[in-house]
DNA sequence: CGATCTGTTGACGGCAGTCAAGTCAAGTGG
DNA sequence: CCACTTGACTTGACTGCCGTCAACAGATCG
């Protein structure tokens, strides 16, 4: 599959090349050419977590900037008496941490296995201005982020339980759809591995994770998807599932 | 008050000049230098909207873009059946609308009396290129948005009805404070006038107004806060009420 | 094997939604 | 001026969804 034009290693080592990046042409990486790309790959540095792993914590006065090369990164937030919400799932090639000072309090976790670009932080800052097209770039992933911030208040402030669970799966479901496929002419079986414990679907979706059982089970009684193991699903009636989930499209 | 510099006309025509502008030091017109501005202003529109008034509706295929001057700007969001969810409320000097591309489906409405300053989409997004701030300034307020989201997040999956009335309150007793006041050093009267109605204040907190109501009257009843009419509120308590609303400074 | 973790299901109760009645202020029209 | 309407708000009674508590089933591991 891979065509090797590197006569050199082979073995990805720990920065790579950023040319073979799976983000390469995503992202905020997108924004730069070659020249700039250099630049970047010298302050780069790439880390690796294990799902449960902590990335940041506390009230991040430690700054911070990273993009998710692999895996998923969840952003949590926590009420003093224990309740917690978590406020974002970070996909490849989303960016964790923010330019421009601090932000609130965070919990950064790696949900699954992760790969991580990282940057010190005022080389970024520096990067910020000096590539013209980075901020803009960073600007529409950013209000991209709020979009999908502000959806998810809709569903936490208006949707029932069934709703919610339905709204997740359909969510995930369509993320993790091929990109290339056809757009939506089949019946596209849509499966998916759901990495997290049904209590961080609880938090993510502001239930319990009882009450996110019952709406699963109900969903899979009523013939809407499938349940292969624990955390395998199948989306068997996706306009069921649309439906239910009051998306509008 | 107003020191008449300018011995031409005193009352403020259409445009007005950026230099005496409420926002000229704040926003994005902050990142601008004064040529930077004059192009600004020359694009650069005023319009003003009587409350209730919609800015933008539907799914916003017609792009828009422009500065909060005065007032307060609503945004919501809405399910098939009518439910719907105030995913945001804009201040000066926020901004309205996206740069690059569309947006999900929105209304954006007047909650008050709104002076909004407007530009033309084709000309905002050549001088997000030609100005080398004004993409960083954006970003800045745009992360700014997106925090708030997120603490949104949580209030409206996590807080109950209490607590979420409390949180209301003392965000709009902080944001009204005088930004020039002693930082948190005598009593603060924090006193201020809610121009939403109960309705519009369920909406954003993902209650009943009927709940709305008798949370605000129980925190009437234990001298957390008083009501002078209806729309007028004076907190009394401003630690109990940081307690109830669970806030982490 | 027990210990622990994750997930499922049942019984029950409370918080907030629903339905409904009533207050208050402002406007309208005779 | 008064009768009436309308809209915003308040309060009460009842209901239901979802949270709480609890028991149990598998899976993994030492």
């Amino acid at each position: 599959m891979m065509t090797a034009m590197s006569t050199e290693t082979d073995h990805v080592c720990d920065l790579g090349r950023c040319e073979a990046c799976v983000i390469r042409h995503k992202g905020i990486c997108n924004a730069l050419n070659a020249d700039e790309l250099q630049v970047f790959r010298q302050i780069a540095c790439r880390r690796v977590y294990a799902p449960g792993d902590v990335i940041v914590s506390g009230d991040s006065s430690e700054v911070f900037f990273a993009a998710v090369v692999t895996g998923v990164v969840k952003l949590t937030k926590l009420l003093s008496d224990g309740r917690q919400q978590i406020v974002g799932l970070l996909f490849p090639p989303d960016c964790v941490g923010r330019p421009f000072g601090k932000a609130g309090p965070h919990i950064v976790e790696a949900a699954t296995d992760v790969e991580l670009c990282c940057f010190p932080y005022g080389g970024f800052q520096r990067m910020l201005t000096d590539c013209s097209g980075l901020s803009q770039r960073l600007l529409g992933l950013t209000l991209d982020q709020l979009e999908e911030a502000r959806d998810w208040m809709v569903l936490l402030g208006r949707k029932t339980a069934l709703e919610r669970v339905a709204s997740l799966l359909l969510m995930l479901a369509t993320r993790s759809a091929v990109p290339g496929g056809s757009p939506d002419a089949g019946p596209q079986p849509a499966s998916f591995e759901l990495h997290l414990r049904r209590a961080e679907i609880a938090d993510f979706l502001g239930l319990t994770y009882e009450t996110v059982c019952r709406q699963i089970s109900a969903l899979g009684k009523d013939g809407v998807i499938r349940l292969d193991g624990k955390r395998h699903f199948q989306v068997l009636d996706r306009r069921a599932l649309a439906e239910i989930a009051d998306v509008c499209p």
